[in-house]
Order: structure tokens, then sequence, then C-alpha cells
DNA sequence: GTGGAATTTGAAACCGCTTTCAAATTAGCC
DNA sequence: GGCTAATTTGAAAGCGGTTTCAAATTCCAC
């Protein structure tokens, strides 16, 4: 009776009397357990019953409970998404995609954002698994390896871009080191030998492998490395604002620049505009990743394309393969370029 | 017994046993509901069984099942907020602000995305609904002001960006007419007289708010309003390239641009580029929003601010404010202008 | 028709937590 | 120390579903 004391004793809005499934099968003239069957499908049921109970259900707008679904069946039907900064364009993307594909699914995707932080990020984790969520997608974890293993014996998981080994972890690695060879590969291509790079973050695996295709670029095409040439940022347009100038104050000499991501890549143009340094014509760009507003940057970026929303599309899919007991194939596509306006070739 | 049949007889996985509650009151050695009311802290108990239980939790390390508890408890714990593209930057930043004043109150968020789709919309909303959450947050709703009332009825709303009444609807409408105002006027103060305006999708009303501020600013100038300088784009960046192309190819005469949204700006600027036009030399652009990328386009946009992390902010803490009873009381900034490099004055 | 196998059903036992209600303690006071 | 009033506790009844298990039907071949 807990519920019915309603706040207000006989206000105007009254609360709408929620609709159980007991409900309708008193209305449909049958048991509780057969309207769960039918609903569930678990079992064949006569046929006049059926429809009976699908009538009922439309009669009484039965929504079932969520909570007690859970509870009973021991399945939330809901996945846990675990990224950095949800409002990250790069994120942005391939949230949409994850959302989309759970939904197509009926499952619902819990987002939550780590910031980059261990700390964060574990708590973060642990919201989720005690919402009891049947599986968690974690797009670029800060976690140890140990760690991730570890949970994974609570909750199966799907990781992007990072390769962890485990029983139940399935991993989308979509590694980058082909990616930024390629963006590298391009740029020497066209004739750039003094080419500088604004990496991301130092000891996030996905930014090693940026770094690592660049190097592999150079040294494949004998060009000396140049440590004055590479400088860190943290992904972030400010960061590559920043990482320019700092290459631009140490006088450091170059045609070309790659950049980790397209963020950077912005921020980079913006610093080279301000010292009236024009891309393409003085200074090429390349950026990572393909954000949908790097088709309108001026100039439009050149950059390294991996269909972000394919690997979210994946990630869900994979996710629920996973939960439901089949074993998740992953497909994934490689790395294009996308050449637009911000490179030339030299000479 | 259901759950004890693990699929895999032996196996190395080995499910970690659940701890439930009653694990933790048999540790500690009091019931199960003395367990219960220290953790939601409903009554007071005894000192040493506090101190025992919070060891036997500590122990056994026991998260609550929240299914089971908003099964008992008729509460979630969950907030449902529903934008129209998860992957937009504008929404992005409002999520992120959503998402961390949730949390804070371990209420936590289901996102879902309407692609600005009535039907898609309304399929989102059942969703949440039978997901029994406690309270949507609506970052603007494509729905008729009735439906939105009689969804009312079932959960407690969070509306932005319009006005709805209803009992237990909660409006924080940013209005943008005085943002669209600022900017039309700042371009007049600094000398335009011919100025072109990129607005929103035509019939929605947050569009519209920013196109009666366009207006009334050149009437408030006594600058009569020329039809054939405005052109409906649809929010994003290609429309706004898109309807720039129109204005430009109907032989439009201006020098300033009002957009009314940062990504057409983006889109403008970039048109307005290829036909060898330099923003602000030829034509200065004003935007709306102020997302974080328009400190780093070149030039970085001159555009109206209006702290859409704020917003989102608001909204958190008014819906934990709506559902936990108490009367939300509403605070929202005005909205200033953050000039930038995109406009200049006329002569 | 009839007997037995195959299907379809419903009753009842959970899932893990909250909350009511009354019993058991403890406290307070003469 | 004894009696009542105030606290602290535990037993038990849900919350709204799912699933087991056995009873009730239906089916089929003889």
């Amino acid at each position: 009776m807990r519920r019915a004391d309603a706040e207000q004793p006989a206000q105007s809005g009254a609360e709408p009397p929620t609709v159980t499934l007991e409900m309708v099968a008193r209305e449909a003239g049958v048991s509780p357990s057969t309207v769960s069957r039918i609903l569930n499908g678990t079992a064949r049921v006569r046929d006049t019953k059926v429809r009976a109970v699908r009538a009922a259900v439309a009669k009484l707008q039965f929504m079932p409970n969520n909570a007690a679904r859970s509870l009973a069946g021991g399945r939330s039907m809901s996945i846990g998404v675990v990224t950095q900064a949800i409002d990250s364009p790069f994120y942005g993307e391939a949230l949409a995609a994850i959302e989309k594909g759970l939904l197509r699914s009926n499952y619902s995707a819990l987002f939550v954002s780590g910031h980059w932080r261990e700390s964060d990020e574990r708590k973060c984790i642990d919201h989720l698994v005690s919402r009891r969520v049947d599986g968690i997608i974690l797009v670029t974890s800060c976690l140890p390896d140990a760690e991730l293993q570890r949970l994974s014996r609570t909750v199966p998981l799907i990781l992007t871009g990072r390769q962890v080994e485990g029983e139940r972890i399935q991993c989308l690695d979509a590694d980058s080191t082909p990616g930024a060879r390629l963006a590298t590969d391009y740029l020497i291509g066209q004739g750039h030998k003094r080419i500088a790079c604004i990496g991301g973050p130092v000891n996030h695996p996905d930014a090693e492998q940026r770094l690592d295709g660049y190097k592999a670029a150079l040294s494949a095409a004998r060009i000396a490395y140049a440590k004055q040439l590479v400088v860190a940022g943290d992904y972030s347009d400010a960061g590559g604002y920043a990482a320019m100038n700092r290459l631009l104050d140490a006088g450091a000499q170059f045609t070309a620049v790659f950049a980790a991501n397209d963020q950077m890549a912005y921020g980079a143009m913006l610093a080279l505009h301000r010292r009236g340094l024009v891309v393409p014509r003085d200074v090429s760009v390349v950026g990572f990743d393909d954000l949908p507003t790097s088709s309108f940057t001026i100039p439009p970026l050149t950059t390294v394309h991996r269909g972000i929303a394919e690997v979210g599309d994946s990630a869900a899919e994979a996710m629920i393969e996973l939960v439901e007991g089949r074993a998740p194939r992953v497909r994934l596509g490689g790395a294009t370029l996308a050449v637009r306006e911000s490179t030339r070739p030299l000479r």
C-alpha cells in the first residue's frame, strides 16, 4: 500500500494508475505467466489467447516495468558506455552510432564520461555495475589492462582503441598506426621532407600508435626523425594551438604538419594564421579522425578518415552478440585519407 | 534456482556470486531491514550496528541492486534526457553538464536522440517511460504542447528552449530573442546596414525567436527588413554553406551576416572563402551559441554566448529539485556577445 | 472411443530491496 | 525497582515481472 498514499489526497494530477502485467492477465482472462510468455515469446501459446492478450495490452496501454523485469530476469537490457568526454565531437559521433545500434535491439545506453581521469572512470564504472548493465562498451579507456580483466569477470566488455586479452573481452582494435602512416606517406608523396608532428597525450596507447605511424612513414622514406619537430598536445583545439606556437617559437623549420587529431589541427591552423602563415601555401596540414566539421574549416582539412560512426556501430553490434551469447564477428574497415584543401604538393 | 545454473558448469570465469543485502545482514548479525535503513539513512540505528554493517559492506564489497531498489522503492534514480542529436556539438556541451549535475546527486542519465522527427522522439520517450525514469529533461523538443502536457501527468518534465504550462512542467526558457537582437545590434553599431540573416529551420520556436531578434534590431535602427537578405538553413554546417551560396547566387548585397547558429556560420564562412571573399574584410559574420570550436575557426567567430553548459546545469539541478519534491528555482544568465575576429566596423 | 505422448496452461516460488507493523529494548521518572 | 513512553529492531508483505513444475488439455494412432 506504500504507493497508494498519494501525496496529494484528492488533487488534480491523479497519478495515472500503473498498469501491471497482472491487470493485463485479468483483462484477457489468462494467467500472468501466459502474458509474460507471449510478451517475450518464451513459449508457444494458443492463438486465441495471444490475440486476447494483445488486445488487452493495447487497451490498457501496458508497458512492462523494466525494473521488475530486470530483477526477475537477471538482465537489465541496458549497456553502459564509457567515454572520456561526451561533449567532444569525436565521441559524439561514436555515441550516436552506439545509441542507434543498441536501441535497434531494444537495449538502452547509459553514457558516462571519465574525463581522462582514472578515478573518474572508476567511479563511472562502479555506477554502471551497480545498475547491473548487461555489458560495458569502453570507447578508449584509461584503466590498466589488469583492471579491465578483473572487471570483465563481472560484466562483458567491448573495448575500442586497444587490445586486451580476456574471456569476455572483445576488442575493436582500430589500430591507428596505419592511418597515421597513410597521412604521413601522403605528405611525403607530395614532396614534403620536413614534417612536424603534433602528437596526442603521452603514454596513451592510441596516441602512441599515431606517433608510430608517423615515424614509420619517415623511416620508410629515409627521412631522419627530428625530435625538435615533434611536440605533444592533448587532443584539444587549444592544445593544438599551443603546440603549434611552441614549434614556431622554437624556430622549427617545416613545410607540413601531421596533427594526431582534427581538433588539434584546427588549433594549429589558427596559430599559423595568426603568424601570417597561410595553409596550405606556407604549411600543409593533415589531421586525423575526419570530424564532421573538418569539411568546413578554412581551408577544409585533409585528414585520416576512419568512420567513427562505423566503429560505434560495430561496438554496439558486437556487444549485443556478446550478451546474447553469440560469438561476435567484428569487421572494421581500414583508414582512408580524405584529401581536401589544407595540403599541397611542395614545389 | 534459475540463476544458479551457470551456462558453463565448472568453467574458468566463475560468475562472481552476487552479494545481496541479506548476506550483508547475516555477516553483520542484523536483519536486512536494518541494513537497508542504514544504507538509506531512513531511520536511527544503534551506532554499534552501523559500524558492523559498514564493515560488512566493505568486506563483501556490497553494491545494492538498482533494479530491486527501484522496484521496491518506486524510484529508479534515473532521468531521461531527450535531445535531437547527441552528436551535435551544441547538445554535447549541454549533455556533459547534465550528466555531471545528475551524477552529483547519484542519478544517472539516459540519453536518447529524436533526430528532429516527432515519431522518433515519441519512440524515445516511450522507451524512457517504460524504464520508469523519475523525470525527463527535454532539450528542445519537437512535440506539440498538448502532448507534453499529457506526458507530464506520467512523469515530471523539464523543458529548455520553450514555454509550456503545466503542473509538473518546469521551463528553462532561455528566450533567444535578446541574443539575436544583441548580435544584430552589434553589427548595426559597427556601421553595417545591409545585414543578411541565415535562419534556422522554419516553424521551430527557437529558430523563430532568433529571427525575431534580428528583425527587432533592424526595426529599432529604422533599417527596412529585406526579404531577399533572409534565407533559412537547418542548423548544420552544410546548411549554412548552401544558404550562403543561395544568397550569393541571388546577387544579394550585404556587408554582414547573422547566422542563427555557429555551425551555419562555419558553412557560410567557407562559402564566402570559396568565392574569394574574406571575412571580415569583405563580410562580417556573427554566429549564435558560442561552441567551443568557435574560438578556433579562421577567423575566430564573433558569436552570441549563452553558456550552454549553464543551461544543462540548471536543467539537471531543477530536475532534481522537482523529483525530490522541492520547488525548483531556476536562474538563467542572459546572453552576451563574444566579440572575436569575424566582424569589423564598416568604414 | 481410448490410452499415452506432446502441448498449453496456471500456481507458486523467487529476484533483491523497501517499508509497515508490531514486538523487543532502552530510557525516563516517580 | 517498577511502570510507561520513546527507540530500535525484525518478520513479513509487497514491488512487477520471469521461470519452474506439475496439472490440465489437446493431439494422434489404434
